[in-house]
RNA sequence: GGGAGCAUAGCUCAGUUGGUUCAGAGCAUCUGCCUUACAAGCAGAGGGUCCGCGGUUCGAGCCCGUGUGCUCCCACCA
């Protein structure tokens, strides 16, 4: 078989991915061995995926595969999220460009045209997965608007209702004019941004109508300040401070308000602090949360002046129909042309945007369903606190989830969509509302409560969004719609839930909820919906910006697979992403991925070749290569392991990189490569096979694809996707010490003929002085021919006209036809005397001091004296050596 | 306003109960090599006041205090 000059990822990527699913290979069925599972975060159905989600598909794969390998029984579930508003926003914007309003038409006309938008966009994200080598179980897909999820979401919301934790009401609620519907608290998203505070006269009144000075300054009317003007014609009081001597005249008095001269009463609170602004305040409890709550003590008139879409309604009675910034406008030029505003200022404020529609958010009052937080809240927390779950990386995350859970509001549920669960709420002419799992079930209870037929009409709204992903651990196993079938008795709790720290709040805190109000009876390690969370960072463009469609810094992953191949698109991800940190993505990373499968490729042709010249009847030339790599390999592994379990897989990535390449390719490789055009021991090729498939293994679950060919290429029957990981050998230190003995003589050796001009290829003659020549044997054939030396001797007095070179307390001599330079050499060793001297000194310093020796460990102290001696005989064979050189 | 995190080489980051030559890795840089697996490579090298200050300790990159500078989350002062 001809192997080509370069790894060419495209056609051997299609290949296992075809090969993977024909062996059913990802599938995943309760049996006998322990389960690992873990459930993909639901992508918007019709989004494609971005580079967050690649690190966060990446990460999950690297677990699931790893378990796999482990002898789990894995099973990583995928699917996709109806996403209510983002995908309505989308469809209703495709309707637009068809030129089709959305008002006109009916709710199942709209649902039509937004399952075809699924099917059409749906697949794109799966394919996505799918290419980038995700080994998910393709039969157990789910979406979160499924016949039987789409019921386990109504399920939940009649029971949540029938316990009490369910109810509707009119409060104040975050309003996207854009989208026209309410928010919940975290969907508003706020940004700082520069404002500015109007200050506006208001006219002043006696009781009889009568203009009132202040007694004070003489000022006619009292001014307030405001970002709003807009929002004036909605002031239904002016508020002051009780204790402000300057506004006790105020008493009984009315203000005016300007260009609608609507009387409105003053009133006294000391919610107003006397400092701010102008002390006075303007109070609108349809458009602000804290004129709200001041209107509901003083039992003030609501007047909202806003319709839905953000333009002014006709309780505004100016500028109806106007757009709120457009009027605004508007409102500021004639209240400046009438002279009513004194003073502008800008002003740092902080606006409330919809995370999805990017829309200013208005507060509204507004008849919305709930869902009472406080109980589900509480069982959360202490899941997380007692470490039932574990969050990593842990510090970080405690305490805003902490903080959130224990001050967490109701939950806004209720969306003004189509594209959703519509809420089982139906109601009679009267506004009577009754919930149950569907219209049958309603009139049956309508007729049990209110003892009559009635016309009953269904709740228009929809859920939000989470209020159906908040049951994905469960749901996509049917624990909801059919509670303890097989799957969800194997599968739940899942494993490990993956996902980004943005969401801890929407879905990973909602999730533990849910899980635990839904397996009450179980004890609380099988009621949790994962045992550990592992939060991915942010990925941002390399200069750290967020990326986004506007800076066009957002790549298309299917093109980085083109260009890369998925494994070093993965490769190039994970070797950039410490453990919970941002990840500042650049395609050097994935090049660096690139280059590493092409280090592999060629390391198989190699081998590959070693095979065509096979001797059974050599002889294994250097048995200390193997057992080096033995060990060495089998020290990787343990380290391997336990950064995985630590979650701490980039780590883990850099560790196997560098075994790979430096141990495996640029070491052991060369220790064992037999000369040009000679065979090679079969002994000695076999083992090399099997170190070669081994590190494949420990690779596969980081680059999947590139891993799977090679081990097929190298002769392997069985897919290594479902190999079983080896039993850890054991790790002979002896053998890694010489190893690093030999590295660095090797190093020395070749460092000491590039700085004497010699060509590494010179052929040299090396004397050896130590007395440590038993360790040097083993190595020495090794040394010999890496350093290029016809011979190495072991002798006992310095060899004459030769390059010196100090190894630790090991003397080389190398002997070469060229002249030696010793004014460089001297230069060298008398820096390395320096830095000897130096350390030497510290060490005395520290044994000289008494309370060292009687505090430090005894082992520490024994350490400095070995430092010592080791110290002084380096200063030794240097300052014999810098003798010799005169 | 409340809380959290971070600061180590040009860049991105390791440094796991304070003690091996601890000051590291990758990338980038420089030097020399087209050496029959690999120039997408090989061999070698240089590079840091571990943010400042103070403290604890025989000993601090690591612990404590403080200052500075970033980042994030939360919060109803118009």
């Amino acid at each position: 078989m001809e192997l080509s000059k370069n790894y060419i990822p495209q056609d051997v990527e299609n290949k296992w991915n075809t090969a993977w699913k024909a062996g059913g290979y990802f599938k995943s069925k309760p049996d006998d061995r322990p389960p690992y599972t873990v459930v993909i975060p639901p992508p918007n159905v019709t989004g494609v995926l971005h580079m967050g989600h690649t690190l966060n598909e990446t990460v999950q794969d690297i677990l699931v595969r790893r378990a796999r390998m482990k002898g789990f029984n894995a099973c990583w579930v995928p699917g996709s999220d109806h996403a209510s508003i983002a995908t309505e926003a989308k469809v209703v914007a495709m309707l637009k460009e068809k030129g089709i309003d959305k008002n006109t038409l009916t709710r199942e006309a709209f649902l039509e045209y937004a399952f075809e938008w699924k099917e059409k966009y749906g697949g794109i994200i799966y394919h996505q997965i799918e290419k980038l080598g995700c080994s998910v179980d393709w039969d157990r897909v789910t979406f979160t608007m499924d016949k039987d999820y789409y019921g386990a979401v109504i399920k939940v919301f009649t029971d949540l209702y029938q316990k009490g934790l369910i109810y509707r009401g009119a409060r104040m609620i975050n309003w996207d004019p854009s989208a026209k519907t309410a928010l919940s608290d975290e969907e508003v998203e706020y940004k700082d941004g520069e404002g500015t505070l109007y200050h506006i006269r208001y006219a002043i009144t006696d009781a009889d109508g009568n203009p009132l000075q202040s007694p004070v300054t003489g000022e006619n009317g009292i001014i307030i300040a405001t970002q709003r003007p807009e929002t004036i014609m909605g002031d239904t009081a002016i508020c002051v401070n009780p204790n402000d001597e300057r506004y006790a005249y105020l008493k009984g008095a009315f203000a005016e308000i300007p260009l609608i001269n609507r009387r409105i009463p003053i009133i006294f609170d000391d919610y107003v602090d006397m400092a701010f602004g102008t002390g006075a305040l303007k109070v609108t409890p349809a458009h602000d949360i804290n004129d709200y709550n001041l209107g509901l003590k003083h039992n003030l008139e609501i007047v909202d002046t806003l319709n839905e879409d953000g333009t002014l309604s006709e309780a505004a009675t100016i500028y109806i129909g106007e757009d709120r910034f457009a009027a605004r406008k508007k409102i500021i030029a004639e209240l400046r042309e009438k002279g009513l505003i004194v003073k502008e200022e800008t002003y740092a404020t902080r606006l409330g945007y919809s995370q999805r529609t990017g829309a200013v958010v208005e507060p509204r009052i507004s008849t919305q369903w709930f869902l009472k937080m406080k109980e589900l809240a509480e069982p959360a927390l202490k899941a997380v606190l007692d470490g039932d779950i574990t969050i990593h990386p842990g510090d970080r995350f405690l305490a805003t989830y902490k903080y959130w859970l224990e001050n967490v509001k109701d939950w806004c549920i209720s969306r003004q969509l189509w594209w959703g669960q519509q809420i089982p709420a139906w109601y009679d002419s009267k506004g009577n509302c009754v919930v149950a799992e569907n219209e049958e079930a309603a009139r049956t209870l309508y007729q049990q409560q209110y003892g009559s037929d009635a016309v009953l009409t269904q709740d228009e709204d929809v859920l939000d969004t989470w209020f159906s992903s908040w049951l994905w651990p469960m749901e996509v196993f049917k624990g909801i719609s059919n509670p303890g079938n097989a799957d969800i008795n194997y599968y739940y709790p899942t494993s490990v839930l993956v996902t980004g720290q943005d969401i801890i709040f929407f879905w990973v805190a909602r999730m533990i909820m849910a899980g635990l109000e839904y397996n009450k009876e179980k004890p609380i390690v099988e009621a949790i919906p994962f045992r550990d969370v592992y939060f991915t960072g942010m990925v941002r463009d390399k200069l750290g910006r967020k990326m986004s469609k506007q800076l066009g810094n957002s790549p298309d992953l299917l093109q980085l697979i083109d260009e890369y191949g998925a494994d070093a698109v993965r490769f190039g991800i994970m070797i950039s992403s410490p453990a919970g940190n941002d990840l500042l993505f650049d395609t050097a990373s994935l090049e660096q991925g690139r280059f590493f499968n092409n280090k592999m490729w060629n390391a198989l042709k190699l081998v590959k070749m070693w095979e065509q010249k096979l001797s059974v009847d050599l002889p294994e030339q250097d048995p200390f290569a193997t057992e080096w790599f033995a060990s060495r390999l089998n020290e990787v592994k343990q380290q391997v392991d336990k950064l995985i379990s630590e979650f701490r897989l980039s780590e883990a990535l850099k560790v196997i990189y560098s075994l790979i390449w430096d141990d495996f390719c640029s070491w052991y490789l060369e220790w064992v490569k037999p000369d040009y055009e000679q065979p090679v021991a079969a002994a000695v090729f076999y083992k090399t096979i099997n170190f070669f498939s081994e590190l494949l293994q420990m690779l596969h679950p980081f680059m999947p694809f590139i891993t799977e060919e090679i081990n097929n290429i190298l002769g392997n029957q069985n897919p290594l996707c479902v190999k079983t990981l080896p039993v850890e050998g054991a790790v002979d230190g002896a053998r890694l010490a010489e190893g690093e003995l030999l590295k660095q003589a090797v190093t020395a050796l070749r460092d000491a003929k590039a700085r004497n001009q010699l060509k590494p290829k010179q052929e040299i003659t090396v004397f050896l002085q130590t007395e440590n020549g038993r360790v040097y044997e083993k190595i020495i054939p090794v040394l010999a021919r890496q350093a290029n030396a016809t011979a190495i001797e072991l002798v006992s007095e310095p060899v004459a006209d030769c390059l010196n070179i100090v190894l630790g307390k090991d003397r080389l001599y190398v002997q070469a036809e060229t002249p030696v330079d010793t004014a460089a050499q001297k230069e060298q060793l008398e820096k390395d005397l320096v830095y000897q001297k130096g350390f030497l000194s510290s060490v005395e310093k520290k044994l000289g001091n008494e309370r060292f020796v009687q505090n430090a460990k005894p082992e520490v102290v024994a350490m400095e004296r070995k430092k010592k001696a080791d110290a002084e005989a380096k200063i030794k064979a240097i300052e014999e050596t810098l003798a010799q050189l005169v």
